[in-house]
DNA sequence: ATCTCTTAATTGCATCAACAACTTTTAACC
DNA sequence: GGTTAAAAGTTGTTGATGCAATTAAGAGAT
């Protein structure tokens, strides 16, 4: 790849990031319009967390893409927030078992109804075939990145 | 775009972001590798002066799709490293001139070397075309949520 | 049983982003 | 010309990330 196409380049990775910030943007101001003051990266620890309680923070580390530093604050937040809670792991002491509360199942619905509207509103005349071939692009990128 | 594709697309938006934060992150430890302690994003802003000095603040928040209190921080800690600085403009005093040092200058070539070897580091096994459709996909959910 | 090594999580420090509120300067308008 | 509105930057606050260093607990080896 020359220095004819660097700027092209640069332009895109670059636009990648103005994706998926606009969009995380754009999900949190639809919490906020129903009164939910959720960010998007909180939302993407609950998404995992609705479908099955009691992951490690490790295991949520892996699943999200970030590191235990970013996990540990984020969980911290959403903690303060009394959406769910650490318990000890009951065999291995180290590990933290994560768990809604009630507060943290009632939102369910609603924030993935809001997720749903963003992500129609994002797709609008994006058809799921063109969406899956970026998807791959950006999948081999990122392996070649990561 | 029904509920059943909303795992799948939720990974796709948040990986999109994996993806540019992947880059950066390379960007940065590649500036390193050769003794430049430049951020990803401190770059973006130098990739432009680099074209053109003297550009104001708000031009290269429109250019870097950065809002003005992120410029503004930026160029401060551009300034802190002596790498630019801010010429209060002749004709409107509110705006800022921004121009590169001789260091600023200086450190050009070596930069466009790491990011040049970024670029050809990521985009390993992606075909250009395969690359500007995907570009143009995201291109069209950026103005969706934007 | 002890010493060592690994693993899970936390904390400190620096940078960056979003949003809101504010200052200063320019432009507009009557 | 003086009041008002708009524009360019800055600052404060909060949330998030990356990297390095640290703490605490488990696992292995002898």
């Amino acid at each position: 790849m020359d220095i004819a196409n660097l700027y092209q380049d640069e332009f895109y990775s670059f636009l990648t990031g103005r994706v998926s910030t606009a969009i995380g943007r754009r999900l949190q101001r639809n919490f906020k319009q129903i009164g939910l003051n959720i960010t998007a990266e909180q939302w993407s620890i609950l998404y995992f967390l609705w479908d099955s309680e009691g992951l490690s923070q490790q295991e949520l580390a892996r699943l999200t893409f970030r590191d235990k530093p970013s996990i540990s604050r984020l969980i911290s937040n959403l903690e303060k927030q009394k959406l769910l809670v650490r318990v000890s792991g009951s065999g291995d002491r180290r590990t933290n078992q994560i768990y809604l509360t009630a507060q943290g199942h009632r939102i369910k619905d609603k924030c993935m109804a809001q997720a749903e509207k963003t992500i129609s509103e994002a797709m609008e005349g994006v058809d799921t075939t063109s969406m899956r071939q970026a998807q791959a692009i950006l999948e081999i990128v990122f392996n070649n990145v990561k």
